[in-house]
DNA sequence: TTCTTGTCACCTAGGTGTTAATAT
DNA sequence: ATATTAACACCTAGGTGACAAGAA
């Protein structure tokens, strides 16, 4: 059996509607995928792999509203038409595959180095995912059989997890404000962005509290004027 | 067969005397111990590993020589007497270990995340050494041997390589101030220590070239006065 | 006197959202 | 109008030798 990590947080995201940014380069998740796992023979060997496939077949677009002078994307996805048509998708291995079952029990499995890209040409073995598409990440365990014929038990070799709470939109740039603030907050490298109880998270943060956000307007570098033409 | 990396570097250093430092938290090597590999059987699992053997059983101090006002290390390294008694030396463990010869052939394996500590009660699972001691690192390759029995065959299994130009002393603090000099030119970490030719190294760098040095006397902090009471 | 320890400024390496410019 | 890209300031994380103080 497999236990999601930072649960609490996957919830809070996905309660906004989760959004992962893809980039040329690669971007990592956050949250970071990470699972505590139960039940393996402490002696076998297992390959830990993840997968991402389309939640539907559709393609989103952004709601947006207009106040006098500006235009503010809304928290409202509208449906956009048929989906990109998908390639076959690629997985990630762990890269500590393989490992004896008591080696992946002893800790948290961390998919850290999973990166996403929306570069359909990409050469350094990220996950490609169409922007604008919602996904479901899976988890699979796979026990490595010694058997010589191994290919015919594949199927019962084979496990796959699935945790709803982790579905996000992959996009290019945030689409709903609430998202960006709620990254501040709770992912370390984005500190810097974060302009108020830089003590209060995550340490104090309970799943009930209200997200530390800040209003709309953040002017880090008042030289630019925003832009409005 | 196995070849070392860098090998005009550590053979810079082993002209002089190759220092090692030793803390208490743990010390990387520099230069980093790194080889590339041939013959091996590329769908089989191999372990790689390192240990380090004394290279005798002294202990060294330092010679020093006198100027007017100060105090200076030589390069000199003088016998201090019998060596302390060694522990039963730890082995690291290359972390992709155990992995198919084909990975492990397919590009350079480097022992980055190996560290050296003078604690000898260290629970990091640190390479533990005694400082003014000389050391040579081993390099050992073992073949995983998928029969019952293995332990039979551990010798055959087993194949060791050193390369002596590998050898060094651990210290807590550097004695040879041409090493520190050296550190400083070649390690990218030191960078901030460099005084001339930021362009030049290693970039440029030719075996035969002379070494980037600095004079003896560089007071980064000119604020505290040199220490001579 | 000689060696060891802990702190520090200064780096490398790389993960953030922001922003302006560009592409579609 | 909407989506993507690339450069950027600002972080995390951790590897350097210098230095002053402490220990043997």
């Amino acid at each position: 059996s497999v236990q999601l990590e930072m649960k609490a947080l996957w919830d809070e995201f996905n309660q906004l509607g989760t959004e992962m940014i893809v980039t040329k380069a690669g971007r990592r998740m956050f949250p970071t995928f990470q699972v505590k796992i139960f039940g393996m023979d402490p002696m076998a060997d297992y390959m830990l792999l993840m997968d991402f496939v389309p939640v539907d077949d559709k393609r989103y677009r952004q709601g947006a509203f207009r106040s006098r002078r500006y235009a503010f994307h809304s928290s409202s996805w509208l449906v956009a038409g048929k989906a990109d048509p998908a390639t076959p998708g690629r997985v990630h291995y762990h890269p500590d595959s393989p490992a004896k079952g008591a080696q992946w029990m002893k800790q948290i499995v961390s998919f850290d180095k999973l990166k996403l890209t929306n570069n359909l040409l990409d050469d350094n073995g990220h996950i490609i995912l169409n922007s604008m598409h919602r996904y479901q990440p899976r988890f699979h365990v796979v026990y490595v059989d010694p058997r010589k014929d191994s290919e015919k038990y594949a199927e019962e070799n084979f496990k796959t997890f699935v945790f709803e709470e982790t579905r996000f939109t992959a996009v290019t740039a945030y689409q709903n404000h609430r998202i960006t603030q709620l990254k501040i907050a709770s992912n370390p490298f984005a500190k810097g962005f974060r302009d108020c109880d830089p003590e209060d998270w995550p340490r104090n943060h309970r799943p009930g509290a209200l997200p530390l956000m800040s209003a709309f307007a953040r002017s880090r570098n008042p030289v630019s004027s925003p832009a409005h033409q």
